[in-house]
DNA sequence: TATGAATGAGACTTCATTCAT
DNA sequence: TATGAATGAAGTCTCATTCAT
């Protein structure tokens, strides 16, 4: 029985998963304090509390909330035509994603650091399929002679690790280049540069 | 005057910043307890807190530690000859950092997504003019005509990512595959398929 | 902007700032506890620290109340007539401000044995000032001969020291007389001693 | 029995000693701390404690000290002759006790302030006997016509406390002034001054 | 006699959570 | 729905004291 929620409901519970997803990708499920995200977020700790019972279950629905996110991400990438094709538009879909949801991405890197205690029941399955699929796509081009024969996975982690990486890293980044993907010139160039490199690492 | 330190000082400290380097990569500076890390240290917290005098203090001398042992693995690399050896050749010693080290990583991951407060000012300078290096070496490649024309900011960071991306998400990494770079195995191919990808993806 | 303070606000505030004054009074600024204070306020430590941060919050806030209350003191007296007239108000209003208040009396006095760190701070320039004022008063008094030429700051010394030991010291008077200030009968009779004292000794 | 106390112990035991009056002078029994004192007397802690079982061991032994030495400084008055040369002996030696014992007389602040609960036992009959003697003289001064008549206890308090405040409030002294009972001349203005008044103020 | 090492008790403070309104 | 007030649990840190050498 899905509890019926009034406008001004949802309105404060997303203030509080916006807040909490800055909070979280800051200082983790442990570091984070409630008393931040309810300053963050414009509210009260306990009217915040009266939305979320706590701080674990708010940590839950920024995790599923960024899942969520994630796989529609991942969803909308498909399968559509050559190597060159499909990979510029994977790594394109994963820079977006960085951009759009930097904080998000942080929370994810936290959750793993911490161990994945709750992404892995929460995506454990989820995801190995969707890997395994991609691992199988690639098998195919590598098959067919379309790519070089590297090993798949690593390539998956390739991309995964260099577009999470301007999301993650972002302070790192801007202290070296001043820059983060927020700069539209930055964000084109990095991308462009990785395709270039990870196309012409791959494809014979 | 430098203090002098006994046997068992120098014991019982590496014994705290090991600890140490375990939980601060799992939760972070503030997420961290001393707790933990006494527990894990195998001694009982006053006692820690005979050798550091606080947790902030812990906290400072395990970044610096880690700081060190990166900034040596760098250090030993040389811009020894062609490109590709040259690549190679750093490829390899981050790949070793993220194997060796793969706590301290995951430390420093955790400071970064706080923002780097202690990072920024530790090694702020000292970075900028490594990658300054780095960069310049790259453009003379690119002017020799020994490498594609890439933006060379971009390269590195691939490799920081890709290289870091083993040891901070190896929760993730063992989830997917069942191993980490402990697997030598497993640690060999990925070495080995990341550094294909990336020569081909540069070298002409 | 000034926060609003509720009823109940001002109510604990007092509470904490009274029985801070009585733990402060006995133990001063170190050896006073928390604990100590949060019991005699009749209220749980957390919500003792929920109307004062930290400890030293409450001592500030101990020390400014006592002292705005002794400035009052030292400002209700005037140079009305004769030093005859005038020295006995003194002596009274410091008689009645040891009765009245006399934990807050001890309360600097425990500052004061410490070093006054922040008494020093908080009224070094009031008090130095004012004392300039009575000593310039009494001085006048000696060159128009209407007392014994004695020197002013000892004088001044004299029956501040006087009026506060029977605060500071009432354990010892009560030990050796049974008696302190609450007492009526005897409060008069030291009153009347001192001033009788102290007359005698200055006029001529 | 008698412990048969070595050279070095009777040093060490007074360094002790010197270093627990200075601190438990300024923050009393329960704010003093152990690696004060020992800082202070120039041992490590537990070499202190090999010497005082307990920090109340060391307490109890200043207070000791202290107490003989004021005890000592009470007996060396007696009733000579007149009450001016009495008077002024009396004031003497407590003058004399306050600048060569500030420290100690602080010691005996502290305590009182916190209620006496050692003081009282140990000087309580003693103090009673002294204080009674002397109202005794008073009083037969009084009989016999040489002094006015005033309540005997607050004469004495008068000068305790007069006498005290210079040792015990000397950081406000000091603050007020720029002067300590150490100045020699800023001594014997002080002890002229209060002399002076409390002579003219009892005498007939 | 001296000290580095260790610890239990306790003090200060934070924080998640609940209560009352 | 909102918030000021309250609290138990937990975390950081200090301190008197003991142990081992």
């Amino acid at each position: 029985m899905q509890k019926k929620r009034s406008r001004i409901q949802i309105i404060n519970q997303q203030k509080v998963l916006d807040a909490g997803t800055e909070v979280f990708a800051k200082y983790g499920s442990r570091g984070a304090t409630i008393d931040q995200i309810a300053e963050m977020a414009g509210m009260s700790k306990p009217n915040l509390l009266y939305y979320f019972k706590s701080k674990k279950e708010i940590y839950l629905a920024v995790l599923e909330q960024t899942l969520n996110k994630w796989l529609q991400c991942l969803m909308e990438w498909q399968v559509t035509g050559s190597p060159e094709e499909t990979i510029t538009n994977y790594i394109n879909k994963k820079f977006e994603f960085s951009r759009d949801h930097a904080a998000g991405s942080r929370v994810f890197a936290n959750e793993i650091l911490e161990g994945a205690p709750i992404l892995k029941s929460l995506l454990g399955e989820e995801l190995m399929r969707l890997v395994g699929e991609d691992t199988r796509v690639i098998k195919g081009w590598i098959k067919d002679d379309l790519i070089r024969p590297i090993e798949p996975i690593h390539l998956i982690f390739m991309i995964w690790a260099v577009t999470q990486h301007y999301a993650d890293f972002s302070a790192q980044i801007e202290t070296l280049t001043g820059k983060t993907l927020d700069d539209e010139k930055f964000y084109k160039q990095a991308k462009k540069t990785v395709t270039q490199i990870i196309l012409n690492g791959v494809l014979k």
